[in-house]
RNA sequence: CGGGGUGUAGCGCAGUUGGUAGCGCGCUUGCUUUGGGAGCAAGAUGUCGGGUGUUCGAGUCACCUCACUCCGACCA
């Protein structure tokens, strides 16, 4: 492949400064637009129907196993928050409160929920009596309000959509297995339709969620180096049951506390597949969400012709892919810069030469790569064309992973790293939460996960040199 | 929340010692173009982020405030 040329003057380059590049991409992609207030963002259609992508595909997942939507109020009680201490604690500082009604003070303020565990409780507290009521497998697509200081469009804003998904089980074993089948469909939904290669693991107690036993997470490489955190299921054991006061009737005839989980999705997603996948030329889309997959470029359209030709392919298409035609009368060029930096996966082109032989011109948006097709088989090439997009982008998020990924024995070498290499780096640890803290301070760095998939670098705490009790994934995070 | 930077037309920016608010791109109309961001001609577009003050007079000076942005601390 010829080395690309940038075309989009307007999208600084990721080189040049990786910050600009994603809020130029953001914004000239057409994904958002800010508003008047802090940390609040418009989703604008384009950025919304990708979104809109990832929620039938996740919803989907959700349904096969199991699981039905509900919809919880926005406000909670502030003594409701207050019931479970570690929860209220991790969230207190920055929730938004609502403390008037009109004129009218209220006798009590409410939160806009910062996530809605509480309020999931006193629900649960109120419909489940006994263990033939048990499991309640219900899931939320809502938006939710953390008063951020700093933010940044989809990574972090002030509000933003989610899922949440809350489980309630007669058992704590039904519970952990439910955890750990969620964080498996988030990393198959990463991996399978967005692309982007996770590891999958544990959170150490500094990095647990407020009120939770364990959490799980998985954690995605951007290009810069950065960890971004993806999704996250947590185990919530019997905590919040004992503080609602979530009681049933057992098998035995005795009184139990039901074990609990949650586990939840972002518009971060958005974020991080632009981090994944995107270039100098813009946006690139998985073909899974991405709301336009193929987008018909007519060429030399005022022959005569062409455009009829354009429209009988769309409509042609129109039963295998999202697909559209520009006929606009904007030239050609242009259109290809702009469908390049909106990041449509594949860009058919048509003009009169085409139309003589019979075929088209098709550029995959991940490669470049041109390939001439005939008419005939437009069908069956365009599926497998937006398949070995996805393969692809997989393919090279993988392996730039790998070339990101370090190993470090000691702590002059983790420091190195550190410094030198963004990444991820693995490295070997005592489970002393004072080496965390340590090597937050001295290297810069939080600990990503403890993964499943264990290595053993070797016997010593990269840290302190004290027996090793795991390996974890060390780095700079979003 | 601490430190730095930036707010002037849709976008990118200029605006001198305070004195009638500008340029490029885009936009509109017309003609010519059309296989990698086309050319020419004519035209439209501003509470100078918001507020208060100083002044005969403020885009320009002072104070306050809001937003964006980067670096830290805190978090999906």
């Amino acid at each position: 492949m010829a080395q690309q040329k940038k075309m989009v003057e307007e999208i600084t380059s990721m080189d040049e400064d990786f910050a600009k590049w994603y809020t130029d991409v953001v914004k000239k992609a057409e994904l958002i637009e800010y508003t008047s207030v802090k940390g609040c963002m418009v989703i604008r259609p384009y950025g919304y129907a990708i979104w809109e992508n990832i929620q039938h595909i996740l919803d989907s997942m959700f349904k096969a196993t199991g699981h039905e939507n509900v919809c919880m109020p926005m406000f909670i009680p502030e003594s409701l928050l207050n019931k479970e201490k570690d929860h209220v604690e991790g969230f207190a500082p920055e929730v938004a409160w609502v403390t008037h009604g009109g004129s009218e003070k209220l006798e009590e303020r409410l939160c806009v929920r910062p996530t809605s565990e509480t309020l999931f409780c006193e629900h649960y507290a109120n419909v489940v009596h006994s263990y033939r009521d048990l499991p309640k497998l219900y899931n939320q697509w809502v938006s939710v309000v953390r008063w951020e200081k700093t933010t940044r469009p989809f990574l972090r804003s002030r509000e933003f959509l989610w899922q949440e998904g809350h489980t309630i089980h007669e058992t704590a074993e039904e519970a952990q297995e439910e955890t750990i089948r969620m964080l498996n469909v988030y990393a198959e939904f990463c991996e399978k339709y967005l692309a982007m290669p996770v590891v999958k693991g544990v959170k150490t107690a500094k990095e647990r969620f407020a009120g939770a036993e364990d959490t799980y997470t998985i954690e995605a490489l951007m290009h810069d180096g950065k960890a971004l955190q993806s999704g996250t299921s947590h185990y919530f054991g019997d905590g919040f049951a004992k503080a609602f006061n979530i009681l049933y009737s057992g098998r035995d005839n005795q009184q139990h506390h039901p074990f609990q989980t949650s586990w939840g999705m972002t518009t971060r997603l958005i974020g991080a597949v632009i981090m994944t996948h995107g270039d100098d030329n813009g946006l690139v889309l998985p073909p899974a969400v991405a709301p336009t997959q193929v987008i018909i470029v007519p060429i030399a359209a005022h022959k005569e012709g062409v455009l009829e030709k354009a429209e009988e392919l769309r409509q042609k298409l129109s039963g295998i892919c999202r697909v559209k035609a520009d006929t606009s009368d904007n030239s050609a060029g242009w259109k290809f810069a702009e469908y390049e930096m909106k990041g449509v996966p594949l860009r058919l082109e048509i003009g009169p030469k085409d139309i003589e032989k019979n075929q088209c011109v098709i550029v995959r948006r991940d490669n470049r790569e041109k390939i001439f097709v005939s008419l005939d088989e437009l069908e069956t090439k365009i599926p497998e064309l937006l398949e070995a997009v996805r393969d692809g982008l997989y393919n090279k998020a993988l392996e730039r992973r790998a070339e990101m990924t370090f190993t470090a024995t000691d702590m002059a070498e983790l420091k190195d790293i550190a410094d030198n290499k963004p990444g991820f780096i693995r490295a070997m640890w005592c489970g002393d939460r004072e080496c965390e803290d340590k090597l937050k301070e001295e290297a810069g760095i939080t600990s990503r996960c403890i993964p499943f998939e264990q290595e053993h670098l070797a016997d010593t705490c990269v840290c302190c040199g004290k027996p090793a009790k795991h390996m974890l994934y060390w780095g700079k995070a979003y």
